[in-house]
DNA sequence: ACAAAAGTGTTGATAATACACCCATGT
DNA sequence: ACATGGGTGTATTATCAACACTTTTGT
């Protein structure tokens, strides 16, 4: 049953043991409104007109995380500031062409800096997550998995600043945990509890031509937030 | 760069794009006094006499899942209760042999169910887990990341119950939440925050043969907790 | 002066922590 | 009767949740 174990009796490697392996990005992005992942139309059979996640096999040179910000750097002109492995799928059939292990991720961006050129790259869209369905492959389970994987890890980890720009708004930041989460948060609480994080600098400056009483800025303190995570940092949101 | 994408355009899979996959698996039981892990020790260069976690190349029926609960079965004769994946390592030149890219799991087993027969599989040890150094490959490091996940899931969600006997004391679990967080524990608190949680069903029945006051004994409410966990269920200690 | 979003404190409820003694059994 | 671990309640503190009005800017 088990004829060599690959770890305490090595020998050669059977072909048959080879198999192909892609990784599948679930790339997403925030732009004020809602939370969207970036999709691409298929354009073979049998998933002709269908959307899937932006996904690659793995080349013999590159580790995982290397191919997905491959993939990202390819379609969009730019890598991903974060990144985190979600899951390993591996059904015998999951793909058409034979087997093909896949390894997901989800990735976020800064969406106005992702913005593609529509001649080349025009079956690339931005799309709703709460709209997503009827991908092609089973992506919508990778899909479901890693929204569900970033909503975890967005209350535990102070992650959701790789979503939005440098400098920001107290608002905007309550916003997105709003639009992600699906909640309501009450504006005073909030503020309390971000500040008693201590991960936000005070950038002194405020939002221009706005028609109405100007925000004030900040921006994330990754050096402050290492140091902290170092000492054991707990989060919660 | 990208020659074809796997997802949109799909052709056939070049040969050099296929990989060895494998599982490793961090097993751990716990034996009323530490956790521990159990291990094999390798028997050919590089890596003679050195320990390393169990592993094994996955097969071309079969899911990454499956080929963990093989390898369980083949040397130990059960499966585990509990699986969790934990992370893929993919460093280009990871093992001897050439490209394998391995998927860490842990699993959580009842120790004493775990008893192999010493002529078959000497090799095997299990080893208190801060005693682990020193292993195979890059074992070292998958391993504390699986220690390191078991420790976060542990606190998370209620699958300690998986490396205790069916029907155990109170003293027990706080003991084993000791054990493996590194922390103490006040008992009437403890006993307050597990109460509270109704995830125990009451035996009404006691230790026997203990010399000192017999403990009453619970067994883990499965049933009840996946009917509070599809409601969203928190948990936290 | 008005519209529109920014900003700011207090109170009550709930949960977390700290702490010390009596109980049941075997020897 | 003694040794061993099993079992229990209360008071204090810290954290979370609910809630409404004033401020600053552009038009």
């Amino acid at each position: 049953m088990i004829a060599e174990n690959i770890n305490t009796h090595i020998s050669a490697i059977d072909d048959k043991h080879k198999v192909a392996i892609s990784v599948d990005s679930v790339i997403m992005g925030y732009d004020e409104e809602s939370l969207k992942v970036l999709l691409i139309e298929c354009n073979t059979p049998p998933y002709e007109g269908k959307y899937s996640l932006l996904g690659e096999l793995v080349n013999p040179n590159e580790t995982l995380d290397e191919a997905v910000q491959r993939v990202l750097q390819y379609w969009t002109g730019r890598e991903s500031l974060y990144l985190e492995e979600v899951k390993t799928f591996s059904s015998v059939n999951r793909h058409p062409l034979g087997r093909v292990i896949t390894v997901a991720y989800y990735s976020l961006v800064e969406i106005k800096k992702f913005t593609f050129d529509e001649t080349h790259q025009k079956n690339l869209k931005w799309i709703d997550v709460n709209k997503v369905k009827d991908l092609a492959f089973d992506h919508d389970m990778i899909f479901q998995e890693c929204l569900e994987k970033l909503r975890q890890s967005l209350r535990e980890k102070p992650i959701g600043f790789n979503l939005l720009p440098k400098k920001f708004s107290l608002n905007q930041l309550q916003n997105l945990y709003e639009v992600v989460l699906g909640l309501e948060l009450d504006k005073r609480n909030f503020r309390r509890k971000i500040n008693s994080l201590n991960l936000l600098i005070d950038l002194n400056e405020t939002q221009q031509d706005v028609a109405h009483r100007p925000a004030k800025l900040f921006s994330f303190d990754y050096e402050h937030y290492s140091k902290q995570r170092r000492q054991g940092f707990k989060f919660e949101i």
